[in-house]
RNA sequence: CGCGGGGUGGAGCAGCCCGGUAGCUCGCAAGGCUCAUAACCUUGAGGUCGUAGGUUCAAAUCCUGCCCCCGCAACCA
């Protein structure tokens, strides 16, 4: 037995959530539960990141204090996480006392170490991005609201800790995961590497922790946020507790935030003299019809909506099966209906039935025991025996996709061994076979349930719930997936 | 030389890091079954894995060149 850490990025509060936000924390979750069931210790943290420029813009816009804008954006998340059946371990809110202190304690500990300095900078800056930006980034024409600016503010000696990065990603293949994300990054780091600007002085924007050393200024964000992977687990303040989980066995981030995890982040761990997690996980973006979720292009979407239409556990299950972890994917209805009609009705579902049902009809509604094997049933056996090790494997490396994939062959394979043996003629002439193939087919779809558990946490306890166990008796259900007719 | 992703049977994809007879789902065709959610099972048609070279006994997989497609104001996993 051992333990796993799993994080999610903690969400920017200035909107509502939408799929992605969604995906990344079911996908925690579902790691989370497999490690559960597999008997670890599991602490699954996320939460909420509510300082910064843009969430006082925002709670501006609606004329509220930021506080109060943050306040009322916080149970939508919840609520949703409720409603998408994840099950944290803790909720992290960056305005909560408990992380604010540790966020000063390393700041001044940052500092005590003389890897924070004071200078005066002037540059271009963007308002949006919230940082200074260089003159090649200027040209490219990405960046709006630049402004010159001049001004004095702390810088974190990050260029200090450059090499000492590169060695440590190059001798650690795990770190940053998928591969072609720990290349982008080392590629990256062959360009010198700048100090980070850690401060912001009040006077341009004070939504913020103060910085303990110099009441002027407010810290950076990122520098704010980062910390809540430590902090929330007990940095500083309980050694036991601290001890027990860090380091984070896996960050899930998406693409967009490798920088700031695998750079940032990582040389603060170096200056504090912490381990690093042990990997660093971006995944993909999630494309609406191929192309990006964008707020102004109005397709965002709302999984909510999704979720009144065909239950939360079939989301799940199309978010896990669909999305090659690491790469982008493409999110359509049309898709969604495929996967679970294909997939969930046809396969899963109408096994579930055809099991169900011949029991109940054929032999009393008692789940049979399996009496003696032919090679038909050694060969399911067989499989069964190698499917759970499969799917472990599959998850340990991050390959949700295949765990998935490899339990809903398995179904597969149960129908067509229903198919060849035939259990609703055995009834005629051979009971016992019946029984044996029925209870055989029972006790694979038992299998199957159980390891999809942590994808559909409730659909599959129904499965468990109506078969049983050998010898019990089913219980009389309705179709668990019902089929999604498309009007044509 | 801005950055990143991608080009695999009709559609959508996996495989590529760790070379070894090209796989899955959907669709299509024929057949089977009839317990089941018009679901299930079998067989078949259909691909020189963008392209040109290279390395190798062997390349979708490694290397090099080229072509084409997609995303890159803000929001944002």
């Amino acid at each position: 037995m051992s333990k796993f850490y799993v994080t999610t990025p903690i969400y920017y509060v200035n909107d509502a959530p939408h799929i992605g936000h969604a995906y990344t924390t079911i996908l925690a979750d579902v790691l989370a539960r497999f490690h559960r069931n597999a008997g670890d210790q599991v602490f699954f943290l996320t939460g909420l990141d509510e300082h910064g420029q843009k969430v006082m813009q925002a709670a501006q816009k609606r004329g509220m204090t930021p506080q109060a804008h943050c306040d009322d954006l916080a149970p939508r998340f919840t609520n949703l996480w409720t409603k998408l059946d994840i099950r944290y371990d803790d909720f992290v809110r960056t305005t909560e006392e408990r992380h604010k202190r540790v966020v000063r304690d390393v700041l001044q500990r940052v500092f005590d170490a003389g890897d924070i300095y004071l200078n005066e900078y002037e540059g271009l800056y963007s308002v949006a991005e919230e940082r200074f930006i260089t003159q090649t980034e200027f040209d490219s024409g990405q960046f709006r609201d630049v402004k010159m600016l001049k001004e004095k503010n702390y810088f974190f000696k990050m260029s200090k800790y450059q090499k000492q990065l590169v060695d440590y990603i190059e001798t650690h293949d795990d770190f940053i995961l998928p591969i072609h994300r720990r290349n982008e990054i080392l590629g990256f780091l062959k360009q010198p590497l700048g100090d980070l600007c850690i401060s912001r002085p009040k006077s341009r924007m004070d939504w913020g922790i103060e910085i303990p050393f110099d009441k002027d200024y407010v810290t950076y964000v990122w520098f704010d946020a980062l910390i809540n992977y430590i902090s929330i687990p007990g940095y500083l303040y309980d050694d036991a507790k601290f001890k027990q989980w860090w380091p984070a066995d896996v960050h899930l981030i998406g693409k967009d935030i490798l920088t700031t995890h695998s750079v940032y982040w990582t040389t603060m761990l170096f200056s504090l003299g912490l381990p690093q997690p042990k990997t660093i996980f971006a995944h993909g973006w999630w494309l609406i019809g191929d192309s990006k979720m964008s707020k102004s292009l109005g397709n965002v979407v709302n999984p909510l909506d999704l979720i009144e239409q065909h239950g939360i556990d079939a989301v799940r299950y199309y978010l896990m099966r669909e999305m090659v972890l690491g790469s982008d994917a493409n999110f359509t209805p049309e898709s969604f209906i495929k996967c679970y009609n294909s997939d969930l009705a046809n396969d899963f579902g109408n096994l579930l039935n055809r099991v169900s049902g011949l029991i109940g009809k054929n032999h009393g509604g008692i789940i049979p025991t399996l009496g003696t094997l032919t090679p038909a049933e050694e060969d399911i056996k067989a499989r069964a025996d190698a499917l759970p090790k499969q799917v472990n494997a599959a998850i340990t490396a991050f390959k949700v996709q295949e765990a998935v994939v490899a339990a809903i062959e398995f179904v597969r394979v149960l129908n067509k061994y229903m198919e060849v043996q035939a259990p609703w003629k055995l009834a005629k002439t051979d009971m016992p076979g019946a029984e044996r193939v029925l209870a055989t087919a029972a006790s694979g779809l038992r299998l199957s349930a159980t390891l999809l558990l942590p994808v559909m946490p409730d659909k599959c306890a129904q499965v468990l719930d109506i078969l049983g166990s050998p010898d019990g008796k089913i219980k009389l259900h309705p179709p668990l997936f019902p089929r999604i007719e498309v009007e044509t």
